[in-house]
DNA sequence: GCAGTTACATGCATTGGTGTATGTATGTGT
DNA sequence: ACACATACATACACCAATGCATGTAACTGC
């Protein structure tokens, strides 16, 4: 067996962990994830586990927070969003991933179980922060574009709600709405002189 | 104590357990509540549950019947609404109140639990035709305002959500959003002929 | 290479929930 | 009023998950 260093060892099996968290989280929901489902995926056992995390909660935190690094990155990748349309578009593609449950699950858990609340809150406000609004605000500077964001924004927060209860299938009218939603977009940007992106 | 009939007896204690399941529902989510929950807030005994339910799903699904029975009287109280944003106000009265948690409940432990959801299956099919689109065909022959309706009720599942997970309050950029909505919806209707409400 | 620390495994007691068997009280047909 | 059925309570065995205590293997600094 080759030799790592502790720092490794650590990093492979708290990653491991959390990798087996968050499957299992999409598959079931959070109310089925437990400590011996999570050891078992992850081909440990709960002595692993108690010895990374608290508890349960700290380990649904480092879940988030994992998922949290991977969106942010998406995200900045690209740059800033030149039009409505665009940002749309890249808010639908984290909401519309598989993994996106995690957060939905942890939103759900956090006003289920206020103790659970408490220790998600950083996470779920800088979550919410990440795609919030305020994030672009030239770019919804007018208050009709704004408004019609928040309210698009919410549909992409139904389909997601839709997917991640079909078992990450889109359900039968996903398309017309998301069609609708970048059309209506494509309005606004025309209106207020960003520049489209479509041939 | 007054005697009562057997019948009245059993509808009374299987009333209690349904409301106190459904109380706990709203409160803690469907992970949270154990018959034990359920039969402490009912003032009853375990003995009680077992005797009207096979189990908890059973009890879960009889939970949202009762749901969908007070819903149902709702909507078809008023008559058929006659514009696009009468129909968008009488769904949001819906998702609003704070009890639709049953439901959105009901739709998330279908999606992670398979046997829980083929149990709620019916019921949850049932829900969904009574706010779905074919059930209004006149109302949203129009293409437009059809894709339109489906995007807006997105938007008020979302805003139904984030009530739900915030304990029933509304989120902050709740009213804009509606007031968005139903405004959109005035101009389909204006567009269409359909005759408004507003003063 | 050997203390000492870190990373994990094993084992056991406790707890909270469920299934079920049996007991008792209350209503019902005759 | 008496036999029966229904409605509910009590009690116990069982199971799955957790917390914790202790053991062992892997790394690290000196």
């Amino acid at each position: 067996m080759e030799r790592r260093t502790q720092a490794e060892r650590r990093a492979a099996t708290r990653r491991s962990l959390i990798d087996a968290a968050g499957e299992l989280l999409v598959e079931r929901g959070w109310a089925q994830v437990t400590s011996v489902a999570v050891c078992a995926r992850a081909g440990l056992t709960r002595g692993a586990f108690v010895h990374h995390f608290d508890g349960l909660p700290e380990l649904f935190t480092a879940v988030l927070e994992a998922r949290y690094d991977q969106v942010a990155s998406v995200v900045g990748a690209e740059g800033e969003p030149t039009s409505v349309a665009e940002l749309l578009e890249r808010t639908w593609a984290i909401n519309r991933e598989p993994g996106f449950k995690v957060v939905l699950e942890a939103w759900l858990a956090s006003g289920n179980d206020p103790e659970l609340g408490r220790a998600l809150e950083p996470v779920v406000a800088t979550f919410a922060k990440l795609v919030g609004p305020d994030r672009w605000p030239d770019l919804l500077a007018d208050s009709d574009a704004r408004t019609f964001y928040l309210a698009a924004r919410e549909s992409l927060l139904g389909l997601a709600w839709g997917r991640a209860l079909n078992r990450g299938q889109p359900l039968g009218h996903e398309a017309a709405v998301l069609d609708h939603l970048i059309g209506t977009a494509r309005t606004h940007d025309a209106r207020l002189g960003h520049k489209g992106e479509q041939p």
